[in-house]
RNA sequence: GGUGAUGUAGCUCAGCUGGUUAGAGCACGGCACUCAUAAUGCCGGGGUCGGUGGUUCGAGUCCACCCAUCACCA
């Protein structure tokens, strides 16, 4: 970087924030599921910044791109019977249309499986390789021989060798936190084929990162990343940079290395340069847009942001850079990370129907009020933001309905039917418009260094502002007094002024609202910088209401939409059974009367019991290890309480549907659990 | 286990480099108004700023330890 204190200005202060030359991505999206609430407080981000930048009147670009290769689409394409370009080509579109629908505007949204994508991989590759960057080493790697494929780390899971707790990942225990490689686990079981993995050799290529430590010590201490990243860069400096495995082995669903048969990009080498991919993409559709060089060249001089989540920070600070520097890149001009979101206090839950997706939201609620949500939440930190139901509709309700809009909709009535929705030709107060323009520079400062909250709140102040004035003047008052109108129009014509410079504030947030009240005003779009010329002696539209009030029912239903029954998540890792379990997670456990209409013990098995139960409607068949308290044949006939949408587990004996419940410690002290009398199978227990 | 972040009124959050009686919005109580999507305005109750100890003339703000929650560990 040739200027240290413009870029670090540039983040921290918003000085030197206009005129500026802007490439802004938002990390691309795994083509592997549909867009949900917790990407949204990136898209969203992201294109409130983008909006800022260009409503202050600078030229900015925003692309992105689907992230279309690596294991886990490879296996899901499988396991749906399709290719893998057909189950990605569906989430390119499902993907574009949830985000346009929550108003959230690229210039250019592509494919990491392109053509552009490959040409830039593989020039950069060669680039890299050229340097003598690219190391070539035989690592050993679990092997799947039954799926004839290596297994990535997470792919492999079996006991840890710590703590001894059964089914954890491969390359970490999520019991004692411990970090391990897959060699190490205990009983190692390929999650694909559930055969136990081998050992393989295998040839990979990687990427010296540790050449750039110089560099990228001085890149990430110099304002390109904020200051709770720097510390964890820190961490990772201390430990010492590794080398990067940037290859795979066939089969992968990615890009072949040029000259490597068989051996294939690693899908977090091609991501990231699929933000250049788009670009490209962009140029080539629509000639005299910036092309790559504009912003990529060594010596380009224009901005170049990267907004991602915080736990892809490591691939972003410095894999990325030196990637860049290493092909005679720029490196970017700032990565802003950001938390994760949690909805009413907590993670997000599928049992708990909190983890929502864009498109059920959208069936229930209005985008906007989820973008304002998000804004009142962000700083520039990467602490998680909270989704609170409750306060999210009171907050939209007061805040949107009851303060903002409520402006214009208690002003636009008078001058509609007193004044033909003509204007007054001046203000009645200029000085607290003028207070109101000034207060953009903060409010603009803040958006520029993604205080997004601090904007919002800064604005509603103001709208309190404009809410006491029509207050003091009562022109509900005025009306009544024929030689009182002219006072009348112009109090009404302030209020509609205040509201005008306000919707200017909000309207990389709202956009969608924005667009209305312009009609509304019957003005040109607002910008930054008109926005402290009055509007004065011009003609409105009749007022309709800008946003209306969320009914909490509906977002009842959007929760309730959302629920799937899958087992609730382990009450505590440590087998704490004094912890609290939430009313919804009880409720999440599917407790049904059954009755038993068969019962055998199991060959081969001293405990089991496989038990045939009767839901009414439905047969399940449950191994029980109850034999050692209860004779089969003295099952049948008796009514139990099964645990209805419990995973099926495999057992060497066969499958079993469900648990039966039962109190004691086991062996002879087994005592099943039965309803009183009267009770049908089928019926729900709670 | 290591590292980091967070912990301020019922809820969601501000509190910059330590400085007079700790703030806002929502919720709650009272009053006023009736233009507005039962919106708005005024007044009010409510906090030992996670805990303990320390530095200081003075700490929510700095230090140490502890507790809780969350995240990251290529």
């Amino acid at each position: 970087m040739t200027n240290r204190t413009d870029s670090q200005s540039q983040i921290t202060s918003g000085q030197n924030i206009q005129g500026r030359k802007i490439l802004v991505t938002s990390a691309l999206p795994y083509a592997n599921g549909p867009i949900h609430m917790g990407h949204l407080v990136e898209y969203i981000q992201t294109d409130i910044w983008v909006r800022f930048q260009r409503l202050i009147g600078n030229d900015c670009t925003y692309v992105c791109a689907d992230d279309a290769h690596g294991t886990p689409i490879m296996l899901s394409a499988r396991q749906a019977g399709i290719a893998p370009e057909e189950l990605v080509g569906r989430y390119f579109a499902e993907h574009q249309r949830d985000l346009s629908a929550f108003l959230v505007e690229f210039d250019n949204f592509h494919t990491t499986h392109s053509t552009e994508n490959r040409e830039i991989v593989e020039d950069i590759y060669a680039r890299l390789d050229a340097k003598g960057l690219i190391a070539r080493r035989t690592i050993e790697q679990a092997y799947d021989e039954q799926a004839g494929m290596f297994l990535p780390d997470r792919f492999v899971r079996g006991t840890c060798p710590n703590c001894g707790a059964e089914d954890q990942a491969g390359d970490n225990c999520e019991v004692c936190g411990r970090t391990y490689s897959p060699s190490e686990v205990i009983d190692p079981k390929s999650v694909v084929s559930g055969t136990t993995p081998v050992q393989r050799e295998s040839e990979h290529f990687f990427f010296r990162l540790g050449a750039f430590e110089d560099s990228l010590r001085d890149w990430t201490s110099s304002g390109h990343v904020d200051a709770g990243v720097a510390r964890k860069l820190n961490e990772w400096f201390e430990a010492g940079l590794q080398d990067w495995d940037i290859s795979r082995d066939a089969p992968y669903f990615g890009f072949e290395i040029p000259g490597a048969p068989g051996k294939f990009f690693y899908v977090w080498l091609d991501a990231p340069i699929g933000y250049m991919a788009s670009l490209v993409n962009l140029a080539r559709r629509k000639p005299g847009t910036p092309d790559l060089n504009t912003f990529f060249a060594a010596d380009s001089d224009a901005d170049v942001y990267h907004f991602i989540g915080k736990d892809i920070v490591y691939f972003h600070t410095l894999f990325w850079p030196a990637v860049l520097e290493g092909a005679g890149y720029r490196k970017p001009t700032g990565v802003f990370a950001h938390g994760f979101l949690t909805v009413n206090g907590q993670k997000m839950s599928k049992s708990r129907g909190t983890f929502i997706s864009a498109a059920t939201y959208l069936e229930e609620l209005d985008p906007e009020s989820l973008r304002y949500y998000y804004a009142f939440k962000l700083g520039s930190g990467i602490d998680d933001i909270d989704w609170n139901l409750e306060d999210f509709v009171a907050r939209i309700n007061s805040d949107l309905v009851g303060k903002f809009v409520n402006i214009a909709s208690r002003c636009a009535g008078f001058i509609s039917r007193g004044f033909d929705g003509r204007l007054a030709d001046k203000l009645d107060d200029p000085e607290l418009f003028d207070e109101f323009v000034a207060a953009g520079d903060d409010i603009a400062t803040s958006y520029q260094a993604r205080e997004f909250s601090r904007a919002m709140r800064e604005v509603m102040r103001l709208a309190d502002r404009a809410n006491q004035y029509i207050d003091e003047h009562k022109p509900w008052q005025l009306v009544k007094d024929e030689s009182q109108l002219p006072r009348v129009q112009a109090v009404c014509t302030q209020g509609l002024n205040l509201f005008r410079v306000l919707m200017t504030y909000l309207q990389p947030t709202l956009p969608g609202v924005a667009r209305a009240a312009e009609a509304f005003l019957d003005i040109e779009p607002l910008t930054w910088h008109n926005r402290g010329t009055p509007l004065l002696g011009t003609v409105i539209n009749t007022f309709r209401p800008l946003m209306t009030r969320i009914d909490e029912k509906a977002v009842a239903r959007m929760v309730e939409k959302s629920m799937t029954t899958v087992p609730p998540e382990p009450a505590s890792p440590d087998g704490n059974t004094e912890s609290k379990i939430s009313l919804d997670t009880f409720l999440g456990v599917d407790l049904r009367v059954a009755e038993v209409i068969a019962a055998e013990a199991v060959d081969g098995a001293d405990k089991l019991v496989r038990v045939t139960v009767s839901l009414g409607d439905e047969r399940r068949t449950v191994l029980a290890g109850i034999r050692t308290a209860y004779d089969p044949q003295s099952l049948v006939g008796r009514q139990v309480i099964l645990v209805a949408n419990l995973e099926p587990r495999k057992m060497r004996f066969g499958t079993s549907e469900g648990m039966l419940l039962a109190a004691g410690s086991g062996a002879q002290e087994i005592f099943l659990i039965s309803p009183d009398a009267g009770a049908q199978p089928g019926m729900r227990v709670r």
